[in-house]
Parts: C-alpha cells; structure tokens; sequence
DNA sequence: CTTGCAAGCGGAACACCGTTCCGCTTAACT
DNA sequence: AGTTAAGCGGAACGGTGTTCCGCTTGCAAG
C-alpha cells in the first residue's frame, strides 16, 4: 500500500500516476461531500477520469482512500492546541469541540468508524492509532487534576463521541454538540 | 402493509399465507442473531423454506419485518414499569438499563436506527413514535423534581443512548452500558 | 366433488455495487 | 529508437436488494 500523499516516496513514482492519484484524491473529497464516505467507487473514478483499477491500485481499500483525503485534518487534531485553555478540562473540552467538528461535517465517517465492514476496518487503527494518544493525554491530565472521574478511557471516550455524532448531519432534531456536552458533564466530579 | 403478528386482520388470511409469515418471523429473527438486521434477504427465505417474493409481499420493506420480529419486545419497553424505583431519576435510569439491554444484544439494530437507507426509514418512525413519549414522560418527571437538568428532549436522549450502542457487540474495549451512565450522569443538576 | 377465481407463491431477471484480473499503453531510462 | 515494467482501463464476476409475472393452490360456491 503506497503513501500516497507524502511527497518523496524514496523512488519516483511515474509522472502520470501522480496526477492521478492528485485527482483521484480531489474527486474522492468531492464525492464524499456530496454522497458520503460510501460514495460509490465508480463515480469517483469517473470524476477523476480514471478506470477503477486504478483506484485499487493507489488505494487497495476504501479506508485508504479515506485516510488519505482527511490526512491534513487528522494531522491538525492530533497535533497540540494552539491556545491554552486555562484548565485541564478545559483543554479537553476544546479538543472534544475540535474532534466533533471535524465528524459532524463529514456524511457518514462516525459511522464508518464503528462499521464492520472489512473496508473499513484499516479506518479504526489508524485514526484511533493517532488520536487515542492525544485524547487520553487530556484525559488523564484532567483526572490528575481532579476535574474528571476516572469513569472512562480515552478510548471509550472517543468511541462515545464519535458514536453521538452518528447521523447529526441528516437529523434537524438532534445535536450532537450538545449530546457531548452532556456526556463531558457526565465525567465531572460529583458535587 | 399487512399488520403481520395481530391474529384477527378483519377478513382471513389464507392458511398458507398463515404459516409462512410464521415461518418467515421466526426464520428472521434467528438470521437477525446470527448476522444481523441486514442478514441477506436471500438467506431468511431460504431458511424459512419460501421465495424471495414471498418475503416481499409480506413484509415490503426491510423496517417491516424487522419491526414485526421486534414487536413483543417494544411492547414491553413501551409498557409501564413493573415496580416502583423510589425516585424519578431511579425510574428514568431503570428504564434506559432495559433500553440499552435491548439494543446491545441485536446486532446491527442500533445503527440501522441511525442509517439513511431508505429500507430502514419506517423503522425510525415506529420505534421512535412509541418509545419517545416513553422516554419524554420519564424524562419530564426527573426534571420536575430537580433531579435532571433540561439540558436535552426525550427524542435527543433516545438518539445519544442508541448511538451509545451502535458497535458495542463487537468491541469488548467499549462498554455502551457505562457510557449510557456518563450521558445520564451528565444531565445531574450541577452542584 | 367439481369448478372458478384470486390470493399467494417462486424464482428468474434486473440494477447496482465492490473487487479482481489481464491485455494494452506509455513513461522513463538506456 | 528500443526495451521494460509500472501503470492503466474496463470487462467480468459474485453478491446484494427489488421487481415482476406466470403458475399454484386455498377456499368457497354450486
């Protein structure tokens, strides 16, 4: 499975499977906004005006591609707050606030994390494999400072979030924002 | 859409038909078990021993037959408790443990709550109209007497719980049972 | 018991999807 | 210009949901 994003893949790639995996990756965040993370593989490759082997080629599964089109964004929540926060749980909540924007704009990506679907299933390591660590440093920093019960791991915790945020994008009646909100409330020490 | 369980349907059902909506529930609910609300439709027919046709005409839509194996067990949700839990709060959380229970041991029921396919669009409906005045009039009396924050609607609740349970079958780091307690610890009133 | 009819049935057929595979094209280096 | 293999396209396959229509059969009337 190649790189795919990194500009110096330590021997060339030909010049025009670049281009194709530049379009390929254009049409793929497209498709995805318009049609979800299930958008399906043939209108991607027509979009970008290949065949779909050449698809498979750059992005043997649907989790690569995914991967791949969020790279950047994954990148910025996994790297430290700009701004302190003031507050342990406070730098938490920021962060959580970061993360479930980050879901909530895109068409069925909190589901796809939880799916079963062996296409998806190269999706749960590597976004938790990034973001776990980060999630559960605040965490415990939190629980350190007695801000936060020790109820729950940064992995439930982010699988509980990521779950919230599961069809927010086609309910009017449901926010996800404030459900986490509720359940960050959940953690606090009782009175 | 035929009513499929209640066995007066104002005038008779052929006594074949009878038998094989029979056979057709109880072969569902055993494929619901072992693969899921989305078990191909393929399998359950053959498993009851009838054509995919038959299926179709019986239960038009996925959500109908889903509906239909689930029915005893919603009755029961949507039923009053049988014993008194002290406080509304105690009778709000007794009943979401019963909502949780439920919705952990299906597989694939809590996403496809939350699923935009169209075959699924009926299910959202029949569940939610009966259980949300449930959960709404639970919810209301725990606010009236101090003991939750009107922080969220009935309907947002049942939303944030089902989600909690999407993927929990599959997943022994992630307990949907505790995280349901952390959302329900969130609607506490502040010290 | 025979007959007629429509409810009901089965499964072929269709549309769509992910995925694989292989013969052809073409970039890149000599 | 020649050589080579990386890369490409898209036909083909298998699995799905869904529709459709000719045949079967329960059932009631004669």
């Amino acid at each position: 499975m190649p790189a795919a994003d990194t500009p110096p893949p330590a021997y060339r790639r030909r010049a025009d499977a670049e281009r194709n995996v530049a379009a390929l990756l254009e049409a793929a965040a497209a498709s995805f906004v318009e049609r979800g993370v299930d958008a399906p593989v043939r209108d991607i490759a027509a979009r970008a005006g290949v065949g779909v082997g050449t698809i498979y080629r750059h992005f043997p599964t649907r989790a690569d591609l995914v991967v791949a089109v969020y790279r950047h964004q994954v990148d910025e929540l996994a790297a430290p707050a700009a701004t302190d926060a003031g507050s342990p749980s406070a730098a938490l909540r920021a962060w959580v606030d970061r993360f479930v924007d980050f879901l909530v704009t895109k068409h069925g990506l909190a589901a796809a994390l939880r799916s079963d679907d062996p296409a998806f299933l190269a999706l749960h390591a590597s976004f938790l494999d990034r973001l776990v660590p980060v999630c559960d440093g605040l965490l415990e920093a939190a629980v350190a400072a007695g801000e936060c019960r020790p109820q729950v791991t940064g992995y439930e915790l982010m699988r509980g979030i990521g779950n919230l945020c599961i069809g927010a994008e086609s309910d009017p009646r449901y926010d996800a924002r404030r459900m986490v909100e509720v359940l960050l409330d959940g953690l606090r020490p009782s009175s």
